[in-house]
DNA sequence: TGTTAGCACTCAAACACATTGAGTGCTAAA
DNA sequence: TTTAGCACTCAATGTGTTTGAGTGCTAACA
């Protein structure tokens, strides 16, 4: 908070921020003094606004209009609410429904949770589970999909899953395919991630030219797969980037939903997410990303066990229901933490 | 084709087309005199234009504007479409350097296939490959999460990983857990997927209360996971939607964005496409998805070895080039299809 | 000193016309 | 069968005009 302003101020503050974000439409002094308690006459609550124009916290589209909320505004107005959030039966219920077989597939759940997420907040939103490289191989696979195609399959501790298609120059037989994956899995498995050096491995046994052909792709396939672990991100509700948008013109949504499909740009952001550790809220030009920079941020972390983090968050327009959001988001934390972590019920 | 009409009224049909999709607005009749090489006045044109409507060919507008195509003029200018597509220099380089990693992440791999197609095509691209159900259970995997979670792996022989978390109401120890994983291994592994019979392998043992548990609870994910072998369909290109359609209005952009999101749509779509096992454009209505009745698809199969197809297309304007996304979509599938069955060059 | 009523002022939005021009259909002649 | 000519149509564009929500300022008031 840069400016200090007295209490009437606030309540007028909230009441123009409250407003737009219900109507979309600029406030006038005359709705203000309806909708605050407040016993003063428009004209009294006009003086008022014109100093929140000073103070920058307020602008007129034009002259002859009402006002509308700047993007320090609505920080003040995030910072103004008591964060005690009440989410409705309706919407606890649709968020609980989620987590309840107890058999999911993950990739799955955190698609359909990215889903649930935007339908209820009326955004686009981003589930994160991240993948830690400090892990130990626990399985190695070789599958030999036809002559010249195998795949190559990694399975850490932690249950991350790695598969890459090798293509080889030389025919390999399902023996060679077969011995080469054996001792792969003997020399691999229970290594820590990050001490396996592929060259070692590869030199420590002799092959035909086409085993070797095989051993050393596979290794190379090992290795990139330990390389870039897989961090994907789960997105939903991209629809709603054209539905909230339109205000905003069609280009933006285009650039909008460019940068959703170049997932490690919003990588960036949920991950920055899992060192706050708490509930983050960026509003307009406060986001780094230069996407983002006429959008709304609310996201926070959720734990994964064994001290790790996940993240997830959502991006509207700025003149969001910040209230409602971040109470969704945060509920939303809450089950998916629980669900990585606890028994059921 | 429905009606057979004179090689004038042919040209006349193709230019009218040709432009239409070269500038989006409608065609007027001396446009098409200067355009066609036809020695003849605009006002002939005119005529034989009146003609071309009387038969549905083309529309107008208003009255005083020039034609455009109906959906079963571009049908018919598709038709006479001579195949011979010559994709340029620029676009199958950019196509084959895809493919140039000799170890690629099959997922990612499908991934940016669809993002480069869309990114050559204007539209918005979807590529699949369905992992065939007829298979057989190659390793099975238990890994002890937390207490109360344990994720289950699968892997089948064609090199599908199936994984599901599961939450347990008991806690379980490492050594319950590597007993059960060991005793599933030992009796799955190698047996026909569709011939598991969950519950009498879990009959077979005797464990605790928490082991029983754990073993009915994994034997349900791994049912669950055969039941539903992963379909996914990969899809670039979404902000193409937007900029394509705002011609045609935004709401209507949402509609498709949320078909999208909800892939089992599309799926249908990609898995007809598998029986047809040729390239097949739909225009307008002639597609059965109500959501995909103001665009045009364009699709094509290719093979992924022993017999299976993939499928791949995509979905734009009913007013795209359809020469050049012709090319661009048979061009990728053969590229697909190269690197799923031959060695590399 | 803070508040308020009153009033002149501003400006987007809505509406009503008038103008323009691309493109048509029809007709009569070539 | 083709074409020139002409009247006609209608979206698009431009030009006022009106309306109304909302403002800033001032002078009076508590």
């Amino acid at each position: 908070m840069i400016v200090q302003i007295d209490e009437r101020k606030k309540k007028i503050l909230q009441a123009v921020v409250r407003r737009f974000i219900l109507t979309g439409k600029p406030v006038g002094s005359g709705a203000v003094a309806e909708s605050t308690g407040l016993k003063v006459s428009s004209a009294t609550i006009r003086n008022e606004m014109a100093v929140l124009e000073d103070l920058g916290l307020l602008t007129q589209p034009h002259t002859s209009a009402g006002r509308v909320p700047t993007d320090i505004a609505y920080r003040y107005y995030v910072d103004m609410l008591t964060g005690q959030a009440k989410p409705t039966m309706r919407d606890a219920e649709a968020i609980e429904k989620l987590f309840d077989a107890r058999t999911r597939e993950i990739e799955g759940l955190m698609q359909e949770a990215s889903v649930l997420l935007s339908r209820l907040t009326h955004t686009t939103a981003m589930v994160f589970a991240p993948f830690s490289a400090a892990d130990t191989v626990r399985h190695v696979d070789l599958i030999r999909l036809s002559g010249y195609q195998v795949m190559v399959v990694v399975i850490t501790s932690k249950g991350q899953v790695g598969r890459r298609l090798l293509t080889l120059d030389h025919e390999v037989g399902s023996d060679t395919v077969a011995r080469a994956a054996g001792h792969l899995e003997k020399s691999l498995s229970g290594l820590a991630l990050d001490r396996i050096n592929t060259q070692e491995v590869a030199r420590r046994v002799r092959f035909g030219e086409a085993g070797q052909e095989l051993m050393t792709g596979a290794l190379d396939a090992i290795g990139d797969y330990l390389g870039t672990i897989d961090d994907r991100v789960f997105i939903g509700g991209t629809a709603n980037i054209v539905r909230e948008m339109d205000i905003g013109g069609t280009e933006w949504a285009q650039v909008l939903l460019e940068a959703m499909e170049k997932q490690y740009f919003i990588l960036d952001l949920l991950k920055e997410l899992m060192r706050e550790k708490r509930l983050t809220v960026r509003i307009g030009e406060e986001n780094r990303l230069r996407e983002l920079q006429r959008c709304a941020f609310v996201g926070t972390s959720y734990p994964i066990g064994s001290g790790l983090l996940g993240s997830l968050g959502v991006v509207g327009p700025t003149c969001m229901d910040y209230e409602r959001t971040i109470s969704m988001v945060e509920l939303m934390a809450e089950n998916l933490g629980r669900r990585f972590l606890q028994p059921k019920d």
